[in-house]
DNA sequence: CCCCGTATAGGACATATGGCCCTTGTCTTT
DNA sequence: AAAGACAAGGGCCATATGTCCTATACGGGG
């Protein structure tokens, strides 16, 4: 019987002990190999060319959307699964996007990611109820131009309109178009919603 | 030689896992129990009498710090070792304050964890440098009385200053006081600031 | 009994915010 | 060459937001 060749890329101690010790205890799967970082992760994929990635999104340095982008661009067969903490229809639109063929929560059970590592190695994706429900509920996707997605971060810091002005060297005007846009395309009424909104979607983070 | 007796609750399956291969890696270190929530876990104290709790904060159906206050009213020598995610200085201060010996977040490493367990054991506390500096950092803890609170839990959910007095009965001038002051407190210049910093410091969480 | 914290609320006011109108200039695509 | 998206900005205006000052009422601690 043909064992699964895995690669996990994930900087938690812990969560690596967890996939390790749920993964090396069915026969079908074999780990052959662990980074801690994006980089080191797409050098030993270069090294051992596993059958699957399991790649957690929050990565130090660059982040697992990188390192799906940079895997896909070298080797455009790789099946990568992502197990991340977010369940913020952006992260899961932009890693299904980039190019993963699971999306795992991390309170996801073992049968799931066991099942979601069988089906993307034979080439299939792997999307949990909840991860299309979030896509779908994505789906009302107007994409935020470059300046309004930069005028959203400001917000999301709490910035005053007359301080994004400052920060981005444009008129005040300016800026109130921006967020006039940004609301009226994210659903919100007003800043503090457009702010709420972009945290549970996952458009932008805290810290 | 001794070995600490220890008890596990923690809802997700893939964090018990790690838990279990790196404690269980231990010979000091005897997993006694498992408890995948709060109630079972407070039943399993009462059975088992460990050494240790390792518990997580988030859970289902009742949080981990009922799960710390009602262990500690029943058995006022409880020691626990908090295991969260969120490093918001909210949550360090109640699980502290409630009677928790050790706060860590998941990305402890094995060492800490295991450092963590033994000095709580003995009594001690341990608390990372990281978690200290987050407890100093929110001390200027200006309390929000219980009304300003159900205040600020509706900001942070965007609703208005009419939404919110309509929300709780009372006039939206009345609104607007509290406003006003959960912003003086929190060192808030509007409401979007006051939702950030909520959601940083763990005041409030999403979903 | 009086003071303080809390919750309630009105009046007045300055500014921030967001919507609606319109214009210009630069690119890219058709 | 025309159409469309994007970025930048002016003018006008209604409303939301937040602050200051004052006042009432309830409750507990000194």
């Amino acid at each position: 019987m043909k064992q699964i060749r895995v690669l996990l890329i994930e900087d938690h101690f812990l969560a690596r002990m967890a996939l390790h010790s749920v993964l090396s205890g069915h026969p079908q799967i074999k780990i052959i190999g662990e980074a801690g970082d994006g980089e080191s992760g797409i050098s030993m994929y270069r090294q051992l060319r596993p059958d699957v990635v399991v790649l957690d999104l929050r990565l130090p340095r660059i982040s697992g959307f990188d390192v799906i982008t940079q895997l896909r661009k070298e080797f455009s067969s790789v099946r990568i699964v992502v197990l991340s903490n977010y369940q913020g229809s952006e992260d899961i639109y932009r890693a299904v996007h980039s190019g993963a063929m699971a999306y795992l929560t991390k309170d996801a059970s073992g049968e799931e990611l066991l099942n979601a590592i069988q089906n993307v190695d034979r080439g299939l994706r792997y999307l949990p109820h909840v991860a299309l429900d979030r896509l779908a509920q994505r789906m009302p996707a107007v994409e935020l131009t470059p300046r309004e997605k930069e005028v959203l971060v400001c917000i999301t810091k709490g910035r005053s309109n007359r301080e994004i002005a400052e920060d981005l060297n444009i008129a005040e005007k300016t800026v109130r178009i921006h967020v006039s846009s940004v609301l009226d395309k994210m659903g919100a009424r007003d800043r503090t919603q457009a702010t709420i909104y972009a945290l549970q979607r996952g458009l932008v983070h805290l810290e």
